[in-house]
DNA sequence: GCATCTTTCCGAAACGTTTCGGATCGACGA
DNA sequence: TCGTCGATCCGAAACGTTTCGGAAAGATGC
């Protein structure tokens, strides 16, 4: 296939090369007519603009990288899909290509620096950032730009996250508004950025209440499931429980009904809700009240704060708030006795 | 960060761009000293060629693009998770780029013309192929170079498959070298290519053999559940069943369990294992044994196939067969009475 | 001593775009 | 009539690489 240039529609239409390119990019001193010329011709050779010309005068490739292990357990694997489907469909709505870079070497800066210094690509995507999170570092280090899914508060970036202290801190005011003092939280893993500032929220929530509790663990329906067991079996068996995400909470509905027990009447249970595609807080039975936040926001709010980092090199670090919002549900009620 | 050009390495060395191109290009008339020199200065500044510059003047990006639905069912993601992730990583070591480009407009030819027009990006790779695709037909069309994961018979392009319907025979044959001449298999949807080479491997495999059948689905769980238990409710249900995949047979086990049966005293069940990363057929109880076809095998083709493509465009296709090996297992043995 | 061959090197052009700095021309006011 | 202004246009340079065509210089054969 022969693609056409600025220089066929030139030719096409006896107009020069750069006033054909300033017709095009929308610039305003081009004659109306002419634009009109133009874009006819452009239309009829089915012209688009090499992106590789552009790119090297531009500095600009209109690429944006994330960097993926190989090796992924299954509850990983569902929600990087998620992630991963949910940007790229955001990018390519906004003009951009996601380049999906799988290697072993994950979390080798040289496989970030590689691909940044060959032009191919203008910058990343960081999803789930542990502590002092070595790619960040190096990344910021090299001066490389980059965004975040999730946040470290040890530091200054771009990062798009859920405002986790309070996400946890309403659920646990809707438990204790209708009586609840023994709450449980079942965490994720407590080396987790995310899961220290939940951590935070709930204690701040829970200050002066009963037995109140944090448990941490990978957010499978395995861990909840188990910690649910454990807490039930053991003494002073909590009158709520608060799941981390709606996998957790179906481990935690599992375990009540193995218990002979039953939602609301002996336990009741709160999850956040990621907005997941496969996981609907409805089809629990029955349907599970908390937290909510949608995830299509965040590519959205993701895709901005890129574009506005590569625009503006040297702007300051702006950390993005998710909404989220309360949901009722039938899996809360007031406690027994 | 200052890129280094090779205007750099020139300038550092005192040899000319020409002949540091050269060099690093690895050319035969450049001095080992020279080249010792070049190499040397190029991991000093840490020189990466530019792609930009260099697609521009080759005509080739190095990129690579799949295009894929925004929207999938749960079955459908864990597959085109592996093929995805197996994808990249295969290209990623090759030094090339997976672009993923996710749009609510994934059979769009004008998706795939406009990706490829801008010059960003070499060609595609198709998966999933359906009977006169239209991808595969618009793709040849406009002369884009793609290759194909699967295949459709109908046509001439650059495929690499299995060989289809040599895997269901060679499981037909080895329930008949044991006795069984009621077998029933459970296909894919009788519309896909691989289901209808399938079909025809069946059915030259059991010419002339009792009452066989083919029965056609999605290749899920519930599928294989809900078939097996109508085929062991019917009148003459089967000695053995042939599974198009590991998560239909997961469900014909499931179904026999809830039948009452055992495998394989009340019924021998084989399958085709496609590798995929979380089914193990040693995790079934007992062991399922059937065909296998290692899926990393045809990531590597699929990339050698479309590299060769790219650098001949007009060399003539080429359908890659990936092997596939026979296990025995304890789900298999002669039939009852 | 001269032509020829090898080895090693280099200048310049080209890929398609953007953009800087000015050119052209008709209108308009003084 | 002249200078100025606004609207519209364009040539040329630059981005970093590859590659074509040939140049320089030393070795070789006669």
């Amino acid at each position: 296939m022969v693609m056409a240039t600025l220089k066929d529609i030139s030719k096409e239409t006896g107009i020069s090369i750069t006033q054909v390119s300033r017709a095009l990019g929308g610039f305003d001193d081009v004659n109306a007519e002419t634009r009109r010329r133009v874009e006819e011709a452009a239309a009829k050779l089915g012209y688009r603009a090499n992106l590789m010309a552009r790119g090297l005068k531009t500095g600009q490739s209109g690429n944006v990288a994330m960097v993926v292990p190989r090796q992924l357990d299954a509850s990983a694997r569902e929600v990087l899909f998620e992630v991963v489907w949910g940007i790229s469909a955001e990018f390519s709505r906004r003009g951009k290509r996601l380049i999906l870079h799988v290697t072993a070497y994950a979390n080798d800066i040289s496989v970030y620096d590689q691909l940044y210094r060959s032009g191919g690509v203008d910058g990343f995507v960081v999803i789930g950032p542990t502590v002092n999170d070595p790619r960040i570092v190096q990344l910021a280090d090299r001066g490389i730009p980059f965004v975040v899914h999730g946040r470290d508060p040890s530091c200054a970036h771009d990062f798009v996250d859920l405002d986790n202290a309070a996400l946890i801190g309403s659920m646990v005011s809707a438990a204790r508004k209708l009586g609840h003092a023994d709450i449980a939280f079942l965490n994720g893993p407590a080396d987790l950025p995310f899961a220290q500032a939940r951590a935070r929220g709930f204690d701040q929530a829970v200050k002066g209440a009963g037995d109140c509790r944090i448990l941490n663990a990978p957010m499978t329906f395995e861990a909840g499931h188990d910690l649910t067991i454990s807490l039930l079996t053991g003494k002073n068996p909590p009158s709520a429980i608060i799941a981390g995400n709606l996998m957790m909470a179906a481990g935690v509905y599992a375990a009540v009904k193995e218990a002979g027990l039953q939602v609301p009447r002996d336990l009741s249970v709160l999850a956040h809700d990621d907005g997941l595609e496969h996981y609907d807080p409805d089809a629990f039975d029955p349907p599970i009240g908390g937290t909510r936040s949608e995830l299509g926001a965040a590519w959205s709010a993701l895709a901005s704060s890129f574009d506005r980092r590569i625009t503006h090199p040297d702007i300051e670090a702006q950390v993005t708030e998710l909404e989220f919002e309360f949901r009722q549900g039938a899996s809360i009620q007031p406690p027994r006795e």
